[in-house]
DNA sequence: AATGAATGAGATTTCATTCAT
DNA sequence: CATGAATGAAATCTCATTCAT
């Protein structure tokens, strides 16, 4: 007789005001508590809604945590793609793209803690429509990059999912600081730093080896 | 998050092999199913003792997650300071620093995973004396840095801070990847792909800055 | 067991006919869920109703159980009653009334799933109207087992009290399997068995010890 | 990461007389209250231990009420067995597993509410270790009617099977009476008259096969 | 008359942790 | 030293039920 229906993972947005207002609270508290030490009554509670209702919008714990990431993702993407033809060379639009990475995080700071806290070490996250998403902005850098070695901007023996993973890594770290220890204050003010230290190495110019060229002007005799 | 009275925090090494061995069974454990969904339990299985006697050794299920590091990071950053004066040229220095890196992780999969997926999330972690060692080691990039500064190896304009961000965070994000995706099977050879990418940058060397052209006049006698 | 202020029970039939949708939709999934399992969404959904709409008819879940036998267990009787007077003789009535029996449950598997595996261990149900119709249905048997002695069919010295239960008992026993295990597959093709085992019971009549009478013809001297 | 151990439906007794107290305490309330109506809490604090201990011995509610019979059948079925040799006579030999199954109930009241009003509703029951001792003691009814078959005492165009499903029915029917509305009190002394019943059945004397008279007539000398 | 939306009220279950032996 | 046994303390999640529209 037992018969558990499997819960549809899609829960009809009844009021998505509400939706949106419960997934705010959720972020809020996530960002501060962590996942498991949050509990559905505090979110409730900063929603002011009853826990049953969160339950009517999201059908679990981890279905909200999930939600979260979905909709700013989403935008965040949608933007991108609309800018990105505006922009000259493949330079400027990595330089575009680093700063729009670091301006999400920076311009919400609680999901940045939720981002690189909680849902980075959580495997589950990978198999979310939401992971889709980010995926598919991780894919505006391999064809900048690419196109910078068309254009032959950038060097053509450098491996453009390489170069991702340095950038990515490096906005992560400096995010993950913030999060944590709340270190370098500005992100977006990186920008530069961090496009310009990929784009020209760290090698110092001096160090390519300065040819020397002695010319002897030699008076005829 | 759950701040308890930190209890001694010391527990008598009475046999320290055991300790060692439910260490192992922890980090295991704790590597293949997270922080809250391992138990204790669980953890007491694979080590074959019983949960009291993990309470014997450690005082708390996170004083066990916060363990795990303490001695393989010790060991490692004992080894980096060892062999660092014996290796000529801050570029060299900084190429062994980031195979040692990428190796750490490579050799210890299990110890990875629950760093990248567990402790890094855990604000706790900040407060632990692992996480004095993982800074202090953090401090071998910046000194070899530096060191390549003075050395003129490096542009003397680099931030040393922003490059080991840039490292640590490639680093890292490489080695997620490879705990949740199995992606890059192999980590230490990317070692060089790495200190090459950022040591000479992505601009190509087309547009580098122009030669210097030293002219020596010189009037022959 | 719980008992709630009992509400009106008498919710006005606003519209019969959907009361009556409600009520096979409530068969059918109490049938196939029990009782706590079944939630009134199933049957919501099963209506094609509201969960809202269900309460406009029945004020709570456990009315909307009871309310199931009611009509049908009236109808029953009704019928019982009816024909009882057009059968001849104590023995045709009580077989008749165990094939209607058996056919009540027969005819109506949900139902009888309904009755025998929630209805049955529900005290609450004793204080139903519909249980006053079942008491009610009891009486024929007593009536006719009474009408048998009288008319010296059967045994002056039987308890009818116990007979009954006799027949209600393997009555509800083979109903009772075939909603749990589906064996008997047929039911009122048993009518006979029941009636003449419990007519004739199970001795063997040679069994019977035989009079032996010993006649003595002796010559008068 | 998530990894749902099945539980071990075989909990280690470890207090062996414990887990006796809480079975206990689980009849008293279950035959009190029903199985959903019943809680935990309820059981715990009767048998004076923790919820949580409860969960030591027994891994879920319905694992708790399904664990009631088994040690009482077993018992039940043992003795049965032990004894059905020794008494002579097929229709002897009935009237006592009869017997026996009636004071089984009567002298564990608790136990028989938990049977006729929970767990004969219960469809899972049907998978249990306890489930197959009752069907092992169904087993002795049926060997004891073809017995008399063989032996002559009962007739031979009997279904054993339908007379099982007889007296099995009559029984529970009387029990479940019992439990619900306290009528019949003494259960054993009914014994008898279900007997009586069966092995005569109730067509009145009257019809039943004329006598065998054997009349001898002898001469006398 | 019908229902979408909201929630009150708990119960089961899980573990980390303790303590007496 | 080691551990078997016991439990305190919550948290998630489920539904029957209500009410305003």
């Amino acid at each position: 007789m037992k018969n558990k229906t499997p819960k549809s993972s899609q829960k009809n947005p009844k009021n998505p005001k509400k939706a949106a207002t419960i997934l705010k609270a959720a972020e809020h508290i996530f960002a501060r508590k962590g996942f498991q030490t949050a509990t559905i009554s505090d979110i409730a509670k900063k929603a002011k809604v009853s826990e049953a209702t969160i339950y009517e919008y999201f059908s679990s714990k981890e279905e909200l945590l999930f939600a979260i990431p979905a909709e700013i993702i989403q935008h965040y993407q949608e933007k991108n793609r609309e800018i990105l033809p505006y922009i000259h060379g493949a330079a400027n639009k990595l330089r575009f793209l680093i700063h729009r990475h670091l301006a999400l995080y920076e311009d919400n700071p609680d999901y940045a803690n939720v981002v690189m806290l909680i849902l980075k070490g959580n495997p589950n996250f990978l198999k979310t429509e939401a992971y889709r998403v980010v995926q598919s902005s991780a894919r505006n850098y391999i064809e900048v990059l690419e196109e910078g070695i068309k254009s032959n901007e950038f060097r053509p023996d450098m491996d453009p999912y390489m170069i991702r993973a340095m950038i990515w890594g490096n906005i992560e770290h400096l995010v993950t600081r913030k999060s944590l220890l709340g270190k370098p204050e500005n992100l977006t003010n990186l920008t530069d730093t961090l496009f310009n230290t990929l784009f020209n190495g760290i090698r110092t110019t001096a160090e390519q080896p300065p040819l020397n060229i002695n010319v002897h002007l030699t008076r005829s005799e």
